[in-house]
DNA sequence: TTGACATGCAAGTAAATACTTGCCTATTAT
DNA sequence: ATAATAGGCAAGTATTTACTTGCATGTCAA
C-alpha cells in the first residue's frame, strides 16, 4: 500500500480528456447528478461513475448525495497548486515591474 | 491516423511522475545529455529516451544533435497554455479590485 | 584505425487503464 | 405495495503504458 503523491492522483486525474470534459461540463453548471454528467459523454454511467471517482481521490471533486441522487461540485483548489509548483516555478524570468 | 490534440499530448506528458521529474532536472540546468538526465532517474537510458520523446511530442522539451551527443531544452511555453485554459478559467471569482 | 562512448531502433512483456456487462440496493412517485 | 428512477458494486476484456533486452550506428580520442 504505497502511498500515491497528491501530485500523481492529479495529474492523473487530468491526463484524461473525459475527465477534463467534465470538469468543463461542471464548470459550465456546477451541482449536477450523476446521470445529467453522463448526458454529456458517450459511454456507460459506470465507466463515468469510475472517472468520478479518479476526479475525486485527486480533490478536484466533491460530491454529496441528496436523497437518490448525487450532486457533484468542482473544486478548482489542486489547479490552484498545479499553477504554483508546475507553472508560475517554470515560467521565463519576467521583467519585473520597474 | 485520427489526430490527438495537443492538450492531450500536453497532459499525458505530465502524467508520469519521470517526465515531471526530467523537467525538474531540466528547469535546475538546461541543455543535459541524455546521458546525464539518465543520471537522475533509475531505468535505463532508452526508457529515458522514451520518456523524452513523450515530453518532445508535448513541445515541453526540445533537443539539439551536437556531435555524438543529444542535449535537451526546456520549453515552457505549453505550461503557460494549461495555465491560461485550464487553470485561469476556473479560478473562484475574486474580488475585483475596487 | 581501432576502441570506447553517446545515442538510435525494434521487439517483447507485465501492469495499468478505460472501458463493458450484469446484477444489487436505496429512494421516490403512483 | 409496486414500479420506475438513481446510483453502487464487481468481474471481465482490449488497449495502452512503462518499462526491458538486444543489437546497430555515428562520433571522437589514442
Amino acid at each position: 500500500m504505497a502511498k500515491i503523491p497528491d501530485a500523481d492522483l492529479l495529474f492523473k486525474a487530468l491526463a484524461d480528456p473525459s475527465r477534463r470534459k467534465l470538469l468543463d461540463v461542471l464548470h459550465a453548471h456546477d451541482g449536477q447528478t450523476l446521470n445529467e454528467l453522463c448526458e454529456h459523454l458517450d459511454m456507460t454511467r459506470q465507466a463515468v461513475t469510475q472517472h468520478i471517482d479518479l476526479l475525486e481521490a485527486a480533490n478536484l471533486v466533491a460530491t454529496v448525495r441528496q436523497g437518490r441522487e448525487k450532486l457533484h461540485f468542482l473544486n478548482p483548489v489542486p489547479l490552484q497548486q498545479i499553477y504554483e509548483r508546475w507553472i508560475a516555478k517554470f515560467e521565463k524570468p519576467r521583467l519585473k515591474a520597474l
